[in-house]
DNA sequence: CAATAACATCTAACATGTTACATATTAGCT
DNA sequence: AGCTAATATGTAACATGTTAGATGTTATTG
């Protein structure tokens, strides 16, 4: 079969382009890590485009994307449900994670430099702030912009983006979680050894400490499972 | 604003569904992938949907995914494009690449079986015989493969998906590869000493040797350059 | 002739109508 | 009552019509 025009127009610059599409994407992936839209629920496509106000087909879009990444799921001629968790899957997300990471740490702790170092304590600083009023949500927020800073000092262009995507489900858990305990502070306390590492360009400190911290909600997890088994799919 | 329905149901068992935006997917991104549709080379939605004779949805729905994946750049109410080569993404490519295959190797090595050593033997014979007759698909094809089953190998539920897609833009470089030189041979042998080490437990050499095989592609990357500047785009 | 503005063209984005299929419900039968 | 088959229902998948915006071309003006 003959594909393509043989065409060899393209373009050279990069249009940013916020369409409905990923506005949707972004109102839906929200709900679903933040758990406004619990696992196992009905997502009804409809029912959505009819209150965000747009037809069905960006909202089509938006869960085809979603479901790439796992967070629902398609049965086609049935029905869209939030993904609920499944711990193979969250094992695997979790391995693919500390590689990932593990490997950028390293990376960046080879080539920080004192501005990187100067924000990632800026951060740090913040985090404290938010620990100390208890400031859930700021906490989260703070936590996922200290891994992608990370990312991003690895120097490698889109690496931030494919570890973000990689670490949807966990990120699920991980804003579950917060919730329940001492958590925060314990989370305070590895993300603090994990800069000091990087500061003091001891590159295999800093690689362990950032794997022990990652496999850290290893644990919480089952006891999340005992707590709240109906979030659990198998 | 108030997302979700509320409801519970949910299904338990898994349906396959190959739907028509799947099998479109799978006819791109292979003609990409096998730069039938050469990098840079415009994709006309209408013209596809025609061709396959499916209408543009199933279309736009697979190119959305080849976007995602970054086979395919999207310009807004201007056209599609097949993504050409860049140095910089495909080194992340190749960073993710090493990071998950040589995790996957470690956790292969540690829990190898006499089964999947046997398994993988079988595949280097058939390599070996597709060398001999200078079979380029069919050496690739299990090229392919033996990566696949080392990560099945790794006993993670949906890893080699993940790291099958992350391999999108490098399958498309050494399918080029592969063409130019002494490479499959070369290749040949990685492979065996990759299978080596797994068959020996020897998970520290299996590592090594399979971060040795992958980096080696990007040497070879400066030479396509040079050969064929006008894949890459930056 | 150069710069610019009006306009034509083409495409993806978006909207909406239709179909096929999975599932639940009900009716009919033993 | 219990089982099976017909049927109703609801959803994603698919088809197609419409809109908005990016780009290239041509006309207009200095």
């Amino acid at each position: 079969m003959q594909l393509g025009t043989g065409g060899k127009s393209y373009r050279e610059q990069k249009v940013v382009a916020v369409t409905r599409k990923d506005q949707v994407y972004s109102i839906l992936r929200q709900a679903i890590i933040s758990s406004q839209l619990a696992p196992g629920e009905a997502i009804r496509k409809e029912l959505v485009a009819l209150q965000l106000g747009v037809s069905r087909t960006p909202v089509s879009d938006a869960i085809n994307r979603l479901a790439d990444e796992g967070l629902v799921e398609i049965y086609p001629q049935t029905g869209t449900f939030v993904a609920r968790l499944r711990l193979d899957k969250i094992e695997t997300a979790q391995f693919v994670r500390i590689a990932l990471e593990t490997a950028a740490i390293r990376r960046a702790a080879e080539r920080s430099s004192a501005d990187t170092v100067h924000s990632l304590r800026n951060n740090l600083d913040r985090q404290r702030k938010a620990a100390e009023i208890r400031d859930f949500e700021g906490f989260y927020a703070l936590d996922e912009e200290l891994h992608d800073m990370i990312c991003d000092a690895a120097g490698l262009v889109g690496l931030r983006e494919i570890a973000s995507k990689e670490r949807s489900q966990i990120d699920r858990v991980r804003r579950l979680l917060l919730h329940y305990e001492t958590r925060m502070v314990e989370t305070l306390k590895e993300h603090e050894a994990i800069v000091a590492a990087i500061a003091d360009n001891s590159v295999e400190r800093a690689v362990a400490t950032m794997e022990d911290h990652i496999s850290k909600m290893g644990k919480m997890l089952l006891q999340l499972q005992t707590k709240r088994p109906e979030l659990f799919a198998s």
